[in-house]
Order: structure tokens, then sequence, then C-alpha cells
DNA sequence: GTCCGTTTACTCGGATATGCGTTGTCCGAGTTGCGCTGG
DNA sequence: CCAGCGCAACTCGGACAACGCATATCCGAGTAAACGGAC
């Protein structure tokens, strides 16, 4: 079970814009956190499809949040990266072989199925519970107040 | 993130060597479920590495469960299944491109992944409180009181 | 009848191919700012 | 000096390969029961 790496990315790229003043491209997105510009395109490109950023074309255009960062959860992003499918997908084994499970217990999930779906909602509501400002708050604490600073210097001077 | 379908098999495979009486080899086991057989013995070799089944060898031999099923978490079998690797893995991105974060800031793990660490740590409480035992308590409820009976009687039989 | 050796059938375990998904890259369509030209 | 037009550069979006891992399989090593024969 492992998790796509562009979810880091997206998660610090929603960070970074909900701290710039007007759109960010793609290329600079990339080159801020060090990584390959074609990928991270690929995964704003999921980011857009599900409502989180809204992008602008031509010469100043780039990538917005169409929310507020306090309205945008961890959950969102990953959801809108790795899909809405959850991990867990029961193939219901319990009505194959000799002995197999009758039609009427089938009507309620199969245990295992609700175990693993109780988990999955679980860590889903951790993450609900984080938001993308809660997230630049802490980027504040840990590296210092004039962080998003020198991040604004930066995007304006390139 | 998609988990491997090993775990759910490995998870009825368990709530079955709970109600045998005796070592139920893996043929046997694949053959209940409906399965392949080859491949469900490479998962049960990952239950035997992490020491939840025992296995015993020859023309009686089988794979038995190394404690009773209420102290066997479904969490466990899924560590066993899946590895103990965390779902996500920062690569501390934090650290690249033109304004990278100081060594001193780094010394606390990031934000992102402290908020994916506590998601799949509410995960892992949730599987820690499902018990191979409630799972085959709640196969008794649904598929009704004789289900084990048929089964027993089917592991003799066969 | 009992004991022992051999056979035999059955088991697990690791080493071995294959298909699909994530990763990574590329090029085309579209849009906007900028510069030039004409009035 | 100002307005209109063409250009060019920059943007996003979807289509196209390559690697890695999960899937699926096979065969060999080992073991314990069962059988046959000798005592």
């Amino acid at each position: 079970m492992k998790m796509s790496g562009g979810v880091e990315w997206a998660i610090h790229c929603c960070v970074l814009l909900s701290q710039a003043d007007g759109p960010v491209p793609a290329p600079r997105l990339a080159e801020f956190h060090g990584i390959s510009r074609t990928y991270l395109a690929k995964h704003l490109q999921h980011l857009s499809r599900d409502g989180l950023v809204s992008s602008t074309e031509g010469r100043v255009g780039g990538y917005v949040l169409t929310r507020p960062a306090e309205q945008i959860t961890v959950l969102d992003v990953v959801l809108a990266i790795e899909g809405r499918e959850p991990a867990f997908r029961c193939t219901e084994i319990r009505q194959n072989g000799p002995l197999p499970a009758s039609p009427a217990a089938c009507k309620r999930a199969c245990g295992v199925a609700r175990a693993m779906h109780a988990a999955e909602q679980a860590w889903r509501e951790s993450l609900r519970g984080v938001t993308i400002a809660d997230l630049a708050a802490g980027v504040l604490v840990d590296a210092g107040p004039d962080t998003f600073v020198r991040l604004r210097e930066w995007l304006s001077a390139s």
C-alpha cells in the first residue's frame, strides 16, 4: 500500500499557492520545489479537474486556489491526486468455494470490509481535520516568520 | 493508493484457521475460498514470517494460528502482508529549490509528513481495535450459528 | 503379533515469468501581453 | 501622441513511452504417515 509521491508535491504546491499574490505557473512551482516540471503539471491537472485550483492560460497565467486555504483540507488534495476509490476493495470471496455465503447473509457488507472501511474513514477524518492554512501556519513556526516574505520576493523576482 | 488483494485473503484465512481443529494446508484454504492456490501460499509465507501462523510440514501438515484469535488484530495481518513501511514517505522537498529550509527547521518533521503520519496512526488504531475473534463472531451473526459447524465438517470430510 | 526400514504422498519455501499501474516525458491548442505600424 | 493589429512567447491540457511492483506460477527440499517385510 503505497501512496503516490505526487500527493506530497500537490500539498506543498497548495501551501505555496496560498501565500502567492497572483497566479503561479507550473514551471515556477516545480523549480521552487526542485522537482520535475512535466510530471508536476500532470498532478496539477488532477487538482484542476477536482476544482481545487483554477488555471489561467496566457503570458501571465498559472494556478490559483479557488477557495481560501482554510477551506481546503489535506483530504481534498489526497482524493484529487489518488482518486476517490477506497484502498480496500472487497471481492466477496465469501460467496466462493464449496460453502458459499447465502445471498441473504450478503445483504450486509462482510465484516472484513466493514473493518477496513471504518479504518479508512478514520484516516479520512484525520486528514479532513488539517487544512492548507494549518500547514502554512506550521511552516511559519518551523522556518521563521519571514519565510513567506522571501517566497513572495522570489516569485516576483523570477 | 491501492491495498494488496492478498490482505483480504489472509484475513479470511485467519478467521477460518481460528475455527479449525487442526492444521489446515494451503490448498485446502484456497479451495474453500475459491482462490489461487499458489498465490495464496505466497501470502501465507508472509504470515508465517511474522509469526502469526505456524506451519507444519508432512502428510497432515498445514497452518495453525500461533495465538488465540482474540490476540490477533486485523492490523497484525495487514502489516504482515503489506509490510511495515508507511504509505506516505516524505522526500523532504522543502530542502530543495532556491529557498531550501534551514537544517535547524528540519529537526522536526515537516507539517505534511506529520499530518500524514497522524492519519495513518488513526488508521492503524482502528484496525488494531478489531480482532480475528470479532470477525468470526460477526460471521456467526451474518451467516447463521451453524456456519462453523459445517466448516469443520467440510474440513474433516475432504 | 510386533518392530523396523523403505516408500510415498503430501506439505511448505523460495526462485522465477508476466501484466498492469505509476512514473516520467513530450508535443499541440489556446490565450494574453508586447511591440510595431499607421493615422 | 494614440489606437489598432500582428506577432511571439508563454501557458495549460491531453497523448505517448519506460520502469517498477504486485500478481501469478512453478519446481525443489523436507517431513511424517503408511505400508510391507523380517523377526
